[in-house]
This record gives C-alpha cells, structure tokens and sequence, in this order.
DNA sequence: GTATTTGCCTCATAGTGTTAGGCAAATTAG
DNA sequence: CTAATTTGCCTAACACTATGAGGCAAATAC
C-alpha cells in the first residue's frame, strides 16, 4: 500500500482547481478522492467532512481574491484605484469561476470574521478614500460596488449577458466610468 | 391505496415553497415526495428527473416575478419607475428567497428564450425609455441596473451586510438615488 | 530494532436519484 | 352498469455520495 501523501493542504488546491474545472457546486469529497485515486474515507482523516472541504476552499478563494485586489490597488487613488479594483474582481472571476463562487459561500460569523473577507471590506473602503465620502454614505457606497462588480460577474458567468451581442467588456468599463461620476458626484463641494 | 392527485403543476408549486423555506439547493425529489406523503419514484411519472423539477420552478419564479415588477412599473415614468422597479425586485427576493435564487438558475437557450426571462430584459429597457439612452448606451445601462439589484439582492440575502449597522433600506434607496442620478448624466443634452 | 504513530484501506450504513414493472383506482366505451 | 383502458402510485432494484468504525502496514521515534 503506497501512501499517496494526502494533507488538507493539497486536498484543498485540489479541490479548488476541481471548482474551477466543474463548477463549485460540483465539487465532492468522491470527485476528490478520485482526483488523487485514493478510497473516499481516506479524505475523511484530513477533513471533517464535505462542508468542511467547501469552507476550506472559500477561504483559500478568499484570500486568493484579497491578495490579488491588494496588489491591483497599490499605488493607486481614486478612478485609477477604482478601475483597478473592479477589474481584479473580474478577473480572478473568469479565470477562476469555480473559486470565485465559493468565494460567495455564507461562512458562520467567527469563520467569516477570521477569514480574508475582513481585508476585502477594508481594501473597498480604502478605494473610497480618493472619493473623501463620510459615513453613513460610504457604507451605502461600499455595498453599492459591491453589489454592481459582484451582480456582473456573477451575471456575466451565469450567461446572462450572451443574448445581447455587445461586448461584455464595454459594458464593464461603461459601468466603472458611471461609479467613478457617482462617487465624485457624492463628494461635498 | 388512495391517490393524492399529484400533478406537475401542484409539484412545482410545493416545490417553488419549498425552496422558500429551506432553500433552493436543499430542494429535493426526496424532500418534496415526503411533503406529498409519497413514495419518491412516483413523482416521476410528472417530472422528468429533479433538474427537471429544478427548472421548472426557475419558470414559475421567472413569471412570478415578472408579473409584479409589470405590476410595480404599469403607469410610471422616469425615477419613480426605477425606484418601484428596483423595489419589486428586492421585495420578491425578500419575500421567496428560494424561488429568487431559482430565477437565478442558467437555463439553456431555447427554453430561456421561452421564459418570462425575454420581459425581464424589455422592462428593464422600458425603465430607460425615461431616460432617453440610445444604444450601445443602453445596454449598458440594463447590465448596470440588473448587475447592481441582483447584486445587492444576492449579497443581502447572503447575509452580507450584517456586518456594519446601517440599516440596508438605507443603503438601497441611495444606490437607487445613485442609478437614476448616472441615468440622467447620461441623457444628452 | 522495537514501539508508536498515522495514513490509507475495508466494511458498513444511510440518503438521494432514477428506472422498470405491477396492481389498483379512475375513467371511458359499450 | 359492466367491461376495457388508462393512469397514478407502489415495490423492487441499482448507482452514487456521504460518513463512521476499526484494521493493517508504512513511516517515524526512541
């Protein structure tokens, strides 16, 4: 019996390029076992089980997407942070469509609180200090690009964007150019 | 044996209630023959298989929603239209989460073209009639408007904004404010 | 080299999806 | 109103996924 060398490290990865290949939804603690030719109950010494596995791989998705933002945004202010930041988002989107939903998993709360989503809430916020908008309105504008950058890709992976032949990417900057107007519209003269 | 007077109509609906109360990806062959009181291969006899039972209640949702945004937006012009627009989407999803995560569900082409899906896409267009955009403006314009609802709505009802204190009615009467502000800067003069 | 840990296996159980074929209830025909 | 037919729900059976318990051999520690 030759030891494969399983660790919840490895599994993880692979379970995320599995995502990416199948879609997260897909992804299952068989499909894995497979991936490494190993029995399914194997897995189960490294995981808790199947949700734990899912969970895994959103953080991993998670920190993936901050680190990617974090390096998009640096150095940049305002509309060129701006364009910057949606455009990681979108990116990682498409190259990784399978991790990018999980990234959308609702963890707990002490999970989510521990997890990379804290950086994307603060690499948002930051994005809005070329902007200078107080509260309450930033946070009214940090769910707005939240909700637009998320609803487009999430749209554009869902196919929702194919029966009109205008090209994807017009859109997407379009949609930059209109935030960048409303924010600095929101700015007190 | 007495028979219940099962047909795919009824099915769907229990199913599209189901999805309700536990979720759209928890709704099950298995789950909605135990809501009838009824062994699990006789629902085959009206559905097709469960991705069967799945698209059909993404139909269901597709009209039913469909109905009232025409509904919400009949007799209205300009930002009162997109503001009842937006708010027949939101109440929706608040009201049946998991028939609004069903409409969400990629349908192949022949049967979305089939779908309530077609006056999803030529109400949002009517919205900008009060905005007067020409194309390829336009379709932007409705990416824009689908990508920051749906977005808003998805991330809601993930539970993502439970995070900061500010009431989320707040938030999206400003983002409404926000889209209808863009739309104007965006007529020609 | 023996002792211990530990990684992967086999075995077992339960839930879900799906097909095939049977019998009784409902419906239609005469 | 009975007989013929349709049809609705059932049982049986199989495949796949998830998960737990306990075993044996490989890796590691002493």
């Amino acid at each position: 019996m030759v030891r494969v060398g399983l660790t919840t490290e490895r599994l993880v990865r692979a379970g995320a390029e599995l995502a990416d290949e199948v879609g997260f939804d897909q992804v299952t603690v068989t499909a894995l076992a497979r991936r490494f030719d190993v029995k399914v109950a194997s897995l189960y010494a490294h995981l808790k089980n199947s949700q734990d596995l899912r969970t895994r791989i959103a953080l991993l998705a998670l920190e993936e997407l901050a680190d990617e933002v974090a390096d998009a945004i640096a150095g940049r202010a305002g509309r060129d942070a701006l364009a910057a930041f949606a455009a990681a988002y979108r990116d990682y989107a498409r190259r990784h469509p399978g991790r990018y939903a999980a990234a959308r998993l609702r963890l707990d709360p002490e999970t989510a609180a521990a997890s990379a989503g804290v950086r994307h809430a603060q690499m948002t916020r930051a994005i809005l200090r070329g902007y200078d908008i107080a509260e309450p309105d930033q946070t009214h504008a940090v769910r707005m690009l939240g909700s637009v950058f998320h609803g487009f890709v999430s749209l554009e992976a869902a196919g929702g964007f194919s029966h009109t032949p205008v090209d994807p990417q017009q859109s997407w900057d379009w949609i930059v150019d209109s935030m960048d107007a409303v924010l600095r519209g929101r700015t007190p003269q």
